[in-house]
DNA sequence: TCTAGTATTCCGAATTATGGACTTTTTTTA
DNA sequence: TAAAAAAAGTCCATAATTCGGAATACTAGA
């Protein structure tokens, strides 16, 4: 799965391992990585994964599985994240619009989040159908421009940074879904006139989804709102009325999210007066 | 705050000093750091956090602000410490009866899990009064030994290890309680007797708390349940009755948790198998 | 008990990180 | 608005750290 990703260019370390090491371990955190496999994955040797692990290990990242001796992620790592209060972020304010919506339609719903030329997915609750998603659980990631969420985001960018995008995407994009360019162009053409991205046809077989953006106060698309039905539910009927909740929603979040993002806003000088050690 | 930690022991290394951006970064989310800042605080050269903040941008751990020239840490670092939470899937095991408990007694429920000394807040479902707790919010972290939650993981922990977390918790625990050794034993044989722990001494003021362990196969606590309420809440009788259901639920997560703990019971050969590359 | 297959440690070779000095950019001050 | 100050980012010779082959210690299965 998680490949030792993207071009080498520059500079390589023993950090980047680290952080491959990371994500390894992240990608199979349920049953543990055993050393020998995560040195084969990521082509590295076994003393060098090994004298990794154990300073990640002194660092608190780490930890080695008593019984196996398997590594994971330790709690630790979560901990630390989440003493990040970006918590007071887009995380909390959607998710009560998360369940409410999928509270009403019974359909299952994702918040994504754009990350550089990915979207993430951050949240999502479940309905009781089971759904297959392109971003998967909550962590996951696609390509900007594969899946309804990830489409809507896309089309709310500022058109040189979708430009830049799109090309950098597209051979990612073509890898995973039978699209190309013009399709996708057409899609998102469509997706600015309606203000929502729908998917007509299907990518994975028997399901359908719809997707709006949640936009910031210049218009871009930082995140976006989308649900994934099976695709018999999705008649028209339901889904313009999905398409107005899903708006609504998501306007609610833009306004919440808005008034006050001090970290854009102000001027840096006016933060650093907190910030002394 | 954060300080560079641990005695310096061994293997230092580069890593190292990225861990400990990271966790200065985490510590500083909120404004964002500046390089400046994070050099002196931590000790490294400028050229030296220059470059590692380089290398965690190229592995897409850490993004630059555009507006100032701070860093933070990106949405991608924040999806792979999710997914350290979901690890044994306790998680999303345990959040259904979390939100039973809640509902049922309108108070605030937590889901501690274990971390080497301390025990972690994995989950939160509030009540309708706000309640302020030892562990904070989600992924708040205690010694064990203080609080409701963590003194019930700690008094099902295996003698020999229990001990030992005694003795290095004791200081750390007095610095944050009013409560000696002797108090922490006595607490913890009565948890032992009655199966759950409760605050009657409030640690802090006006509130009180009720946690049960929840156990692994062999009895030994890998969590908690918990809810933290007024004082004037808990009552004689509501108490029983919320410990009740408090065990109730926890004995259900631990059947949910152990029929099928592969990682732990089955021989690792066993499982080899799917882990293929 | 023996035999893989792994985990862990050692250590000399050499690749990599290091920080002083320098340039560029941003912010503050006059 | 310009000049000064502060911070960001770059270069490079030097020094230290990482590297991986080989040896050793475990562990599980036969």
């Amino acid at each position: 799965m998680a490949q030792i990703s993207e071009s080498d260019a520059g500079g390589s370390s023993s950090l980047s391992k680290a952080v491959h090491i990371l994500k390894d371990l992240a990608a199979h955190s349920v049953e543990g990585v055993r050393l020998i496999d995560l040195a084969r994955r990521l082509n590295l040797s076994q003393p060098s994964a090994h004298r990794l692990l154990k300073t990640l290990i002194a660092e608190g990242m780490v930890e080695q599985m008593s019984d196996s001796k398997s590594y994971r992620l330790s709690l630790e790592f979560f901990s630390i994240a989440s003493q990040a209060s970006r918590r007071e972020g887009i995380l909390e304010i959607a998710r009560p619009s998360l369940l409410r919506l999928s509270a009403t339609f019974n359909d299952t719903v994702f918040l994504l989040v754009r990350s550089n030329f990915d979207a993430i997915c951050l949240d999502r609750v479940e309905g009781p159908f089971p759904i297959r998603s392109f971003t998967g659980d909550i962590g996951g990631k696609v390509p900007l421009g594969i899946g309804q969420g990830s489409i809507a985001i896309l089309s709310y960018l500022p058109e040189e940074e979708r430009e830049a995008i799109i090309k950098f995407n597209m051979p990612r994009i073509m890898d995973r879904a039978a699209i190309d360019e013009v399709d996708l162009r057409i899609k998102i053409e469509e997706v600015r006139r309606i203000g929502a991205a729908q998917m007509n046809f299907e990518m994975i077989e028997g399901m359908a989804g719809l997707g709006v953006p949640v936009l910031d106060r210049n218009g871009i698309a930082v995140a976006s709102l989308s649900i994934g039905t099976l695709a018999s539910r999705l008649t028209e009927m339901r889904s313009s009325t999905i398409t107005d909740l899903l708006k609504s929603e998501a306007r609610a979040i833009s306004n919440k999210l808005n008034p006050f993002d001090p970290t854009l806003r102000y001027p840096a000088s006016a933060l650093r007066a907190q910030s002394k050690s």
